[in-house]
DNA sequence: TTGTTACTTGAACGATTGTTCAATATTATC
DNA sequence: GATAATATTGAACAATCGTTCAAGTAACAA
């Protein structure tokens, strides 16, 4: 064996993440990086190989996170009250506690090309992991009788991941919690 | 009087908008820029001061583009026929005639912060200016009869403003023009 | 035709970009 | 403590960034 890293892996992922939130993929410099997570350039290549590495990263760790705070909401017995503090949650958390109103892969998808198409495809991905996490629980709705039959749960998982995204963005838009709860209690009306 | 310019303004404002609405602000150099519009970094910045300068201006186009749009709709007698041939046809457009399936406006939003804080509060305006187009015409359907007295249409503007950048957002993340037709159908059973 | 004014050109600017790498430091193993 | 293996450092790389500007060109007014 030999040296061992000095740095903790996940907590340079999530900085990293944080910025990468913030700022984007174009717009976050090498330099910015480094300030953030304080490392050399020499120690973040030999981790991560490139700036698309550690966006990779980024974008698996954004996913994630998102998954866990999803899980947390399901200790709650009804899947469709889980569903819908996990909206809320998402749509009204304080701004101090993320760095964009927006979804990080809608953000990715939004400003990524061709140039970076495996970054493209991977935030296209995550983004319909996350959709069919929302089809099971509908099914779960219906199963328990909290959701018509006659419903159709893929259908409206994608309604609910599009109403989603443009929540976050109308938010980061306008900044109107008022007006953005009362478009949530709408949606949900619907299910 | 003197030299007049060679180069249209439009024709270039136009290719810009083209350059930026498909790489975003910070992926769009201004080499990029100078080979779409064929002009030398002179030219560019003696008529439009710099590259935010130029941003601005495509902005601007993009939206008035837009308003356009809804206009030539506007022949038809039915406002809520004019929305949602509005929505269907800026969300299922050919990609080849579009450079981005998002809307330009919520691209800027999602990538500009507070070091382009004029581009970004311009954005948002012209995305609010559109909302309440949304309105006038949400109201003109009331007085014709065709949508419910009881509905609040600066409400309903907001939900369809939110669900239209959704829908765009969904389409460039999952590329299925069946599923958002599903969708718009959907939207629109709401009015 | 001449003078004036404005537009166009393209080389060049300093700053910053993502990335590399030789030198140095650190640790687990023997 | 010596050895081997890996991590860290920070100066430096070529390339590209947004921008400037002196020189050249073109067109209107007189």
């Amino acid at each position: 064996m030999a040296n061992t890293a000095k740095h903790n892996r996940d907590e340079v992922i999530q900085k990293a993440t944080w910025l990468f939130w913030e700022k984007g993929f174009h717009a976050t410099s090498m330099r910015d990086l480094q300030d953030r997570v304080d490392l050399r350039p020499g120690s973040i290549y030999a981790a991560f190989g490139s700036k698309e590495g550690l966006f990779k990263e980024a974008l698996k760790f954004y996913a994630a996170q998102n998954y866990r705070l999803l899980k947390n909401f399901q200790a709650e017995a009804s899947p469709l009250n889980t569903l819908k503090q996990f909206v809320t949650c998402i749509v009204l958390s304080e701004s101090e506690e993320t760095p964009n109103e927006m979804c990080m892969l809608v953000k990715s998808i939004s400003e990524l090309t061709e140039e970076n198409l495996e970054l493209l495809e991977q935030a296209k991905t995550l983004l319909q992991s996350m959709e069919s996490i929302f089809t099971d629980m509908l099914i779960k709705a219906q199963e328990q009788g909290e959701m018509d039959k006659s419903k159709d749960p893929p259908r409206l998982a994608r309604l609910l991941q599009m109403q989603l995204i443009g929540l976050q963005a109308y938010q980061r838009a306008n900044q109107n919690k008022a007006q953005v709860s009362e478009m949530i209690e709408d949606m949900f009306k619907a299910f």
